[in-house]
DNA sequence: ATCCGTAATATGATATTATTACATATTCGA
DNA sequence: TCGAATATGTAATAATATCATATTACGGAT
């Protein structure tokens, strides 16, 4: 099923030093820029790993960065069926699929939804921040903890292929001004 | 489907001390106690919480514990109208919920599925060992990862509420004996 | 240039999962 | 016994996801 694909994910090369490590989402930031690295993250694998961005896949990512939000599918088609693309499911699930196979972005299972990947190159399982109120999604690195999962599970003979950590909460925006609504 | 179960002559029973801690699902050991347990630990929350464990979410959990695979709510759905229940989907989903709200049970998200809690009690946010190839859901405690996640979340200022650790994977029995199928 | 094989796309249909709405029945306490 | 809360049954529909098939775009090899 899966194709060849020889693209390995190459980790040789830490993210340029001077930019903080993308901030969790809901802290105000330049997020112009925020999309912008990811944006050139995924042209660099185009130039580097033979990564294919092709129109709908490029315009795909475009529109799950313009927010700190998880999109659903459906969103993500009718946004692309505007744009004169197919407006039928597999485009955007192939799109998408396709994106979250590359690491560019991320499947959200709680949501059933789909989020741009803001801290792209990390290539460890990240731990995805939900806020319940006003829907975004923040992605925190978690090597340690992915790796002690995977420690746990290996002790009882498990080995872990892929791993999901999702936790539903409050942001802190959203505490402060309760209902005020100014996260993303 | 499969002729309801023969319990195994289980040879590798821990002596039932206190509390067998539940084995993780794909070690073999004596699944008749193993659900009995569970379903134990429900009917005390019947007289000691004031549960409502009316026939048709009793019949759930039964179907949910037959086996260590999580269960689509449609499967769940047709057991129940063999049984003479309703065969609308909020047959399945009412008691489905009501189950996993008194934690009695989990939702798998990667699966879009439901389990029977196999270590009622522990009231600790579990980790899923999901096995791509039988689909055994093995359940690990795992308070100190929930722990840790919680406070990372809590340092940019996050507070979560749930919390959703799901790995998938393969199980020991099915890396043993590669396609075998022997897991649960 | 032409051919061929693979990947990508378009499209229609179908499958699976989940919710809403409302009517009826039951339980439980005033 | 009445009324409120809870639980169930049923129909309709929404939301999510995959399948099947045909066509097109784009390599590299003749
Ligand atoms: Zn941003
Ligand atoms: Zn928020
Ligand atoms: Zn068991
Ligand atoms: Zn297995």
């Amino acid at each position: 099923m899966t194709p060849p694909d020889t693209t390995p994910p190459d980790r040789t090369r830490r993210n340029r030093a001077d930019e903080p490590p993308s901030q969790p989402a809901f802290v105000e930031h330049d997020h112009h820029a925020c999309s912008g690295r990811a944006l050139e993250h995924a042209e660099r694998m185009v130039r580097e790993a033979g990564l294919r961005l092709t129109p709908v896949r490029r315009r795909t990512l475009e529109i799950l960065l313009e927010e700190h939000r998880a999109l659903g599918a459906y969103d993500v088609l009718a946004r692309l069926a505007e744009d004169g693309f197919g407006n039928q499911p597999p485009v955007a699930y192939r799109a998408l699929d396709y994106l979250v196979e590359k690491g560019l972005a991320h499947r959200i299972r709680r949501l059933n939804a789909f989020a741009a990947c803001m801290a792209p190159g990390h290539e460890g399982a990240p731990v995805f921040l939900i806020c319940g109120e006003c829907g975004c999604v923040a992605e925190l690195p978690a090597e340690d903890i992915a790796g002690r999962l995977a420690a746990a599970a290996g002790g009882v003979g498990f080995s872990v292929e892929r791993l999901s950590i999702e936790a539903k909460g409050t942001c802190p925006s959203c505490r402060d001004n309760a209902g005020g609504r100014t996260c993303p």
